[in-house]
DNA sequence: CCGTTAATTCTAATATTCTAGAAATATGGT
DNA sequence: ACCATATTTCTAGAATATTAGAATTAACGG
């Protein structure tokens, strides 16, 4: 399937500390975003290693970029995270805090199912 | 962060197709859970392989395993899932889809906070 | 045009992950 | 005790990821 593929991505690019900490800060800085010399000194990562982490960031949809004069300013987007978590709680029905609610979208093509309660 | 390293943990954990598919067929198989071979067939994963992804995702603490006679019984575990979205939602602050309701618990001790909008 | 600051790309060494066959271990039935 | 089935551990090769210094490119100010 390729949503897991593309979810698969995104779960392995927020699954390094370093990725997972750039964007967090990322999250928090909001549309006003981040320049990466900010983000390296805030973070203390040398600047060609964060240069890498934020491409890889990027590649998957997770950060965009655009240029302010001289710097460039990172930005976390909300859209490819969603996308990640609505996968995960459709397919991986997780109840995200309390209420779940399996919704048992019948695509399984082996068929499995089962569900007996404990 | 103690936190941070923890989910980071998960989310490389299901970062990975093959765990990614593994994970989603046990949440599905509910509480009666998978046995190790039947996963291995569903999937058509090599057993050697299969039980290293499920030792890694075991090691996180996403699945639990226990013995059933002949056979090992691989059971998902959505409190560790619970505990690495709410560390998304709070830490990362996403809407989780649509209706999300944010915890907000504070111990952000950095604290940065932005968020202007858009 | 030149220097400065910002960031990326190049390069390479080290480390980790992924994969899967082969061997080993465990359990239960006969 | 022995065999079949289930699963893990051992092993090792190939592939990727991580890290970071050094060189490079880009933009702006003077």
């Amino acid at each position: 399937m390729m949503e897991l593929e593309r979810t698969a991505a995104c779960l392995e690019a927020l699954g390094n500390p370093t990725r997972l900490s750039i964007y967090r800060l990322l999250v928090r800085a909001g549309q006003a975003g981040k320049a990466v010399g900010q983000i390296q000194r805030m973070l203390d990562v040398p600047a060609s290693t964060l240069s890498h982490h934020l491409k890889h960031l990027e590649m998957v949809g997770l950060v965009t970029k655009r240029r302010d004069g001289t710097t460039h300013l990172c930005v976390a987007s909300y859209e490819t995270m969603d996308a990640m978590l609505a996968f995960l709680t459709r397919e991986c029905c997780v109840e995200a805090g309390a209420g779940a609610t399996v919704d048992a979208t019948a695509d399984a093509s082996g068929s499995v199912a089962a569900n007996d309660g404990a």
